[in-house]
This record gives structure tokens, sequence and C-alpha cells, in this order.
DNA sequence: CATATTGATTGACAATATCAACCAACATGA
DNA sequence: TCATGTTGGTTGATATTGTCAATCAATATG
């Protein structure tokens, strides 16, 4: 098997599973939505352009997402003092409820996968990816 | 660095290094249509249910993606004997020539991501992505 | 202070994906 | 054989994701 299609399909077939999930839990998120309120969970001060930057999307995209996710009531926009521009993103405690649920998708899924495979093979595993990451730079 | 982050992060690089040369080449299809074309070119008496089923996508998506191609003189539909219900789909020799562009540009994003990796590392990695997949059934 | 850059927003649109309805061809069993 | 169910394909409607360009206010910089 080749390395393009074996990583294609592995990815393909975690986002069908996190997707089947997501849709046993009806947690009435789109896939981006949900990726949007982990990244913002995870980026400390996260304004808008942290987050279109941290996830490499276009700005026009993310500030859709945004607004969404503020009419949906799962984040909050705050004054940024330092910038009269921008505003701070958090997650509000409802977006937090939502998070917790999401992570656990994630780790049923990953665990699942991961499984039976003894931890070192999988650090191994990670450690590749990293250099292979770094050569396309 | 965890392994869903690593994983999703890897296929990230490697579609945008894909888009950037596909882009420079000009070949005016979408990652989607040439996707399409590459596994029409790889399944033995293709239809559109194969073609489907092979990429585990809606038919109604695969149906449109055919009418392009159809329409960009990259395919071929021709009756199937065998049933009267569906037709199979060959490359032209445009969409051949078309294929062997892209097929060029996945050589060089994979060649270049894993330029200096001993290729024992490789075939490790792709093993371990095997078990992987079958643990997601 | 003039100019360039940055962060956010919007409009317009393209690309990708999903769901349901429909029809004709096929398959199957009573 | 014929009623019934299934399959392959097509279409409409709609949702989701991604892209490009323009705009405006706030900020940075010379």
């Amino acid at each position: 098997m080749e390395l393009s299609e074996a990583l294609f399909s592995l990815v393909h077939a975690v986002r069908k599973n996190m997707k089947h999930e997501i849709k046993q839990l009806a947690l009435d998120l789109s896939p981006m939505h949900l990726k949007s309120l982990k990244v913002i969970s995870l980026i400390d001060g996260c304004t808008g352009q942290k987050l279109a930057d941290f996830m490499d999307r276009d700005k026009a995209q993310i500030n859709r997402l945004i607004k969404e996710l503020v009419h949906q009531e799962l984040i909050i926009k705050t004054d940024n003092e330092q910038d009269k521009r921008s505003q701070h993103i958090v997650l509000s405690s409802k977006g937090e409820e939502m998070m917790k649920m999401f992570k656990n998708v994630e780790k049923n899924v990953f665990n699942r996968m991961v499984n039976d495979i003894p931890s070192a093979q999988i650090e191994d595993f990670i450690d590749t990816i990293q250099l292979l990451k770094i050569n396309l730079g």
C-alpha cells in the first residue's frame, strides 16, 4: 500500500467515526464549528485573527463561524483593551459543556483506534509524523 | 503532541502542498475532480456506484462529479451490457494526460515529504496506519 | 502627520456534502 | 409469472466549507 493512500484513508476513517459519534450525540453543530470551539479553548487570549492563523483558514470563513457560535451562545466576545479593533473570544459555560462532550468523542475514537497497539509504537508513529511534516515545511 | 493533532495537521499540510502545486500547473480541475479521475483509473470496470462506494461519498455528489468530467471530456461513459441501468466509466486520452500530471504532483509532494527518512521507517509507519485503520473497522 | 498594515466584517461565489424523491432495470420468491 | 423489494442512476433542494475582493476603523511606522 502506498503512503498517500494509507494516510488519506486513515484520516477518512477517523473523520467518519467522529462524525458518526457526533451524530449520535445530536450536538447540533457542524464539524467545523466543533473544531473551532476546540481551538478557541486551546488558544490563550484568542481573537478572530489568531483563530484564523491557527486553523490556517480564510478570515472570512472564521468570522462567520464565530458569528454563528456567538449566536448559539457558545462563545462570548469581549473588548480587547490592547487593540480596539479586535475582541477576545472565550467559551461560555454552555460552550464548555459542548467542548467536554466533543473531547469525549475524540477520546473514544482515538482510544478505539489505538486500542491494542503498544504505546511505544504509537510514539514512534507520532515522531515520524513530525518528521514528515517538517519536510513539507 | 497528541496523535489526533499530529495526524490532522500532517494531512492538512499534505493537502495544502498538493493544492499549491496543482494551482501552479493550472490544471483547472478541483481537488475532488482530480481525486475522482484517479479512482476511476484505479477501479476495474468502474461505474458510478463503484466510484461512490470506493470513495465513500454520496451518490448524488459522485453523479455530479461524473457529469462534469464527461462535460470536460476527461472520461467516457459506455453502456454496461451486464446491467442496462448502469454505464462503464473510463478515462479519455485527455483524462489520461491529466492523470499523469496529477500523479506527478502527488509524487513530488510525497517524495519531498519522505525525503531523508529511511524507507524502513516509512514502512513501519504504513504498517501502523494499517493497524489503526483496522481498529476503526 | 501621511502612509502602510492589521483585524474585522461583508458580498459574492465556488466547491463539497447530504437528504429525499424518483424512475427504470434488475432480482427474488410466492 | 407477477408482485415486491432492491439497485444504479438522476435530479432538486439545501447545508457546509472554502475563496477572493472590497471596505472600514484602529494601529503602527517612518
